[in-house]
DNA sequence: AAGTTACACAACCGCGGACCT
DNA sequence: CAGGTCCGCGGTTGTGTAACT
């Protein structure tokens, strides 16, 4: 048989934990520490609530050396890079950032961080250089006609990259979705209707983001046909100008494992856009991916990425 | 001043893997 | 090995408060 049950759900008190509550779990488990039972922990504390809850007050409030409060440049930064790289692992990201919990760094990044990295990839119309409202990339494919060529400030005109949906029917609610929408858009990514088979990786028949040719290097996959979800990844390419001044990486990105038909394996990291005459590079980028089933993709990039030494490849054995 | 909306953060819920009996 | 609970995680919801109308 199993252990006891977790609690009775109806004699627990839930909500805001009171000064008092706090005060009887810390001097509880100042005197004997969680003794690894949680469930137990409440009954031998005195208090009326889950185990669950207790341990997570304690975690992520009151456990010494948390940190409260703003969150520096550098942590920014570090979330920034991990999120990139392996998405929303917060206990991993948290483990990176001492006195952070996994909570408040999730909290952060919905409330402020994302926010904060889109406001940094600002558009503006390079056709007649005058501000203009961010498309979505999913605007942009329901009404491709319409939809504005998009630039960073600081990209010439030339320096243009195309994504396509292969049915026009680009959208999703989810966040990762959104942001990548957003972030197309601010990329000079414009979406419309048509496909790029070429490179298409698509394995699932669905919703592939294509690049373009001759910008384009590496490519989405939609591993299940359902459109994008968590399980699905994106990943960009970069490209350079010619005066290696202005390296410009275009932020499509994901992680994830594949088991499809293909079987196809990615662990990718993400990238962002950054022009390195103006600013150091938001995100990095690096990753790989190996498929068994056909599918073979090399992928990297890192800062000191110029043109000569960056490659990306996509091949896919007999997709072409 | 009152009502409404937006935001930040704390807490809860449900799931999956680890673990126990 | 099976059946059950525990733990930790990530997503979501609830709550308090500031800003706005």
């Amino acid at each position: 048989m199993g252990r006891a049950p977790c609690c009775d759900k109806l004699s627990v008190k839930k909500g805001p934990w009171s000064p008092e509550e706090d005060r009887k779990l810390k001097e509880y488990i100042h005197k004997n520490g969680t003794g690894g039972n949680w469930i137990a922990l409440p009954h031998k504390a005195g208090l009326k609530r889950c185990g669950k809850s207790c341990r997570l007050r304690w975690l992520n409030y009151l456990r010494p050396n948390i940190k409260h409060g703003d969150f520096s440049d550098d942590e920014d930064r570090i979330i920034c890079n991990l999120f990139t790289t392996i998405g929303s692992r917060w206990s991993i990201i948290a483990a990176q950032l001492p006195g952070r919990t996994d909570n408040d760094i999730k909290n952060y990044w919905n409330t402020k961080l994302k926010k904060k990295l889109m406001h940094s990839l600002q558009p503006y119309t390079t056709h007649n250089h005058h501000s203009t409202t961010v498309p979505s990339a999913a605007a942009a494919v329901a009404s491709p006609e319409a939809a504005p060529i998009m630039s960073l400030q600081h990209l010439s005109s030339h320096d243009y990259s195309h994504i396509y949906s292969s049915d026009g029917s680009y959208s999703s609610n989810n966040s990762m979705t959104s942001l990548l929408s957003a972030a197309a858009g601010s990329l000079g990514l414009l979406l419309n209707g048509e496909q790029q088979a070429t490179t298409c990786l698509d394995s699932g028949g669905g919703h592939g983001i294509y690049l373009q040719e001759p910008y384009a290097t590496t490519i989405s996959s939609n591993v299940h046909g359902h459109g994008l979800s968590a399980e699905t990844f994106i990943f960009g390419g970069f490209q350079s100008q010619e005066d290696h001044h202005h390296h410009k990486v275009l932020l499509l990105s994901g992680s994830g494992a594949a088991n499809n038909q293909l079987d196809e394996q990615y662990n990718f990291a993400a990238s962002c856009c950054y022009d390195d005459e103006k600013a150091p590079p938001l995100l990095s980028l690096t990753g790989g991916a190996d498929g068994a089933g056909g599918t073979t993709s090399s992928f990297f990039y890192d800062s000191t990425y110029n043109e000569h030494t960056a490659t990306a490849t996509t091949t896919r054995a007999g997709a072409q």
